[in-house]
RNA sequence: GGGCGAUUAGCUCAGAUGGAUAGAGCGUUGGCCUCCGGAGCCAAAGGCCCUGGGUUCGAAUCCCAGAUCGCCUACCA
């Protein structure tokens, strides 16, 4: 509908600037937008505000020509007016809203999707935990985030790959080796002071206690530095295995798993180091080197190589994103707890000198999370392995409750979650609301079917019937799903989606409350009933972006 | 000390590129099916949008300063 006005309001003013009425002017961006205010119609632009310094004249004035120019063939607008210091506002007829529902439903489940990216490649990486433990909660919410962007990019018309990039090649996979060869010896009675450094959860002993089963006491035998590498790579592939099937679990898929260790083949790293040296972003210091990001911003250099010789992980971050560039793709998302922040900069200044523009990177920063248990924070230390693990809460609260909760929020605001709330069926807990609104739809829709209504098709329906305010609303609601998912893609931010089902299903109930659907009016009846489908097709593209299940009965 | 983010109803939070009288959920109070699903609906109460300046036709939104809170500030991973 939107698109359909701004042609009109175009033209109008395309022909007041022909017809001299104001001088020919380059045309600003002006807003056609729907007002809060109902009085002032279904839609209103600002552009004769816009206009008024371009072509030197008053905005009201300028209104009055933009108005008294508007050709309108197909006769969808009812009334326009002017307001205050220059808006222009027009009502649409009741039917022109509902004939939009006739391309809603002949969309079908593309409706709301669109072609907008152009098959452009795009790459988000998300998740990306260490292998050396189970995700935790924390992990759960960057993990939707960027699913749901990758899934909204898609919807888009954009062509996306998921990847989850494994830190395999630091010495921390080392720390998990000797973890559990440690844990194993104790196993076998051995007395072992455990090591503070070593990771502390109760899955060491458990990955120690297969170990036991299939090897026997043969480690015993041998060398600690014999042992190590058994011990690191099989807990480590042990845990990558868990780590994938929690998160199929939960719903997410991903295309890639990049191994940091490819980066070193044929000392890749060194070699992007040593380009990057002579280019002059790079500068010894003994043994050390260290990377000028002071030159693109940062506020100190950075080490790439230690003293001891070896790179950090910014060194590989550096060779990883070249990687990435490197495969072709148009737009690289990273998807990063908020504890990084402090590394955008740095990585900024690393692309940059690899000869990409800063915007070649585009950092989604996911606050932390905070669980709770009936308004109580649950206790969390990563440290003494203490830590709600992702599986625990997904199988506490289901998939759909899980990922709904973690999209309601800005992703880069905190987020409470609790435990008692995401599990409760009921008002207070906000997926059932929506899921509760199209399972009703379909409820609908059976009994109709049951009494002699099938769900007419197009040709079958006279949407001039849906004339009811609230009918019009909630088509006006359906209308404007398409912007909302491009507006959420521009801006990477999936929680407007829950909100907009938010919307749409406090309409719809509200709606189920005042008229009947079904009616002894047949042809009253087939209208809504055709609207009714309409608002539950809605849902369930916006709820198939989330990830989240659209039942037909609960 | 420096950097980043936050600050909007009792609580948790939305308010895209500045727009007309500030929004939702929860909670509170009071109502609503002989009926297509009451996991729903309706209504009421509840606000110095942290403070102070600035930018302009117009600011919760943009700029500057300050206050409070959180996070970052490793040759860790």
């Amino acid at each position: 509908m939107k698109k359909r006005l701004c042609s009109l309001i175009g033209n109008s003013i395309a022909s007041c600037m022909k017809g001299d009425v104001f001088p020919e002017a380059p045309l600003p961006p002006f807003e056609v937008e729907p007002p809060k205010e109902k009085a002032h119609g279904d839609y209103a632009t600002n552009a004769a505000m816009v206009l008024a310094s371009a072509v030197r004249k008053n905005p009201r004035m300028i209104a009055g020509a933009i108005v008294e120019h508007l050709e309108d063939p197909r006769g969808w607008i009812e009334k326009i007016e002017i307001a205050g210091p220059g808006f222009i506002n027009f009502f649409m007829k009741p039917a022109t809203w509902a004939e939009l529902l006739l391309d809603v439903d002949e969309l079908g489940e593309r409706y709301g999707s669109s072609d907008m990216g152009q098959g452009k490649r795009v790459q988000v990486e998300f998740v990306s935990a260490n292998p050396t433990g189970p995700l935790h909660i924390g992990h759960g919410r960057g993990a939707v985030v960027g699913d749901v962007i990758a899934s909204l990019l898609s919807a888009t018309g954009h062509k996306v790959s998921r990847e989850y990039y494994i830190n395999d090649a630091g010495n921390q996979m080392d720390t998990l080796g000797r973890s559990a060869y440690l844990r194993y010896r104790e196993l076998l009675g051995e007395e072992i002071v455990y090591p503070g450094e070593c990771y502390q959860g109760s899955y060491i002993i458990d990955l120690a206690r297969e170990i036991v089963e299939k090897r026997g006491t043969e480690f015993l035998e041998k060398d600690e530095k014999e042992c190590i590498p058994f011990f690191r790579d099989y807990a480590g592939s042990s845990i990558l295995e868990g780590i994938k099937e929690d998160l199929r679990v939960f719903g997410i898929v991903f295309d890639e798993y990049f191994n940091e260790s490819e980066l070193y083949r044929e000392d890749g790293v060194r070699k992007i180091l040593e380009d990057l040296e002579q280019k002059g972003f790079i500068y010894r210091e003994g043994p050390t080197l260290w990377f000028r990001t002071t030159g693109f911003g940062d506020e100190k250099d950075r080490v790439v190589i230690r003293e001891n010789g070896e790179p950090t992980y910014f060194a590989a971050d550096i060779a990883y994103h070249l990687n990435k560039y490197g495969r072709g793709f148009d737009r690289v998302i990273d998807i990063w707890g908020a504890d990084h922040h402090g590394y955008i900069p740095r990585m900024y200044a690393g692309i940059q000198a690899l000869g990409y523009s800063r915007e070649a990177l585009e950092v989604v920063l996911v606050q932390l999370v905070n669980l709770l248990r009936e308004g109580k924070p649950v206790a969390m230390s990563t440290r003494s392995g203490e830590f709600v693990t992702l599986r625990e809460v997904v199988d506490e609260v289901g998939k759909d409750g899980a990922r709904y909760n973690f999209l309601m929020r800005r992703s880069n605001s905190h987020l409470d979650f609790d435990l008692e709330i995401a599990k409760k069926q009921s008002n207070e807990n906000p997926v059932y609301y929506v899921q509760y609104g199209h399972a009703r739809i379909c409820s609908i829709l059976r009994t109709a079917a049951e009494k002699g209504f099938p769900l007419p098709r197009r040709g079958e329906v006279n949407p001039g019937l849906l004339v009811l305010p609230e009918e019009t609303d909630i088509i006006r609601t359906i209308d404007r799903f398409p912007e909302l998912v491009e507006g959420s893609v521009k801006a990477l931010e999936p929680h407007r989606i829950p909100f907009y089902l938010n919307d749409l299903a406090a309409q719809f109930h509200s709606y189920y409350n005042k008229c009947r659907v079904i009616s002894e009016d047949r042809e009253l009846s087939l209208a809504r009933l055709f609207l009714v489908n309409c608002v539950g097709l809605t849902m369930r593209n916006a709820l198939g972006i989330l990830g989240v299940t659209a039942p037909e009965k609960m």
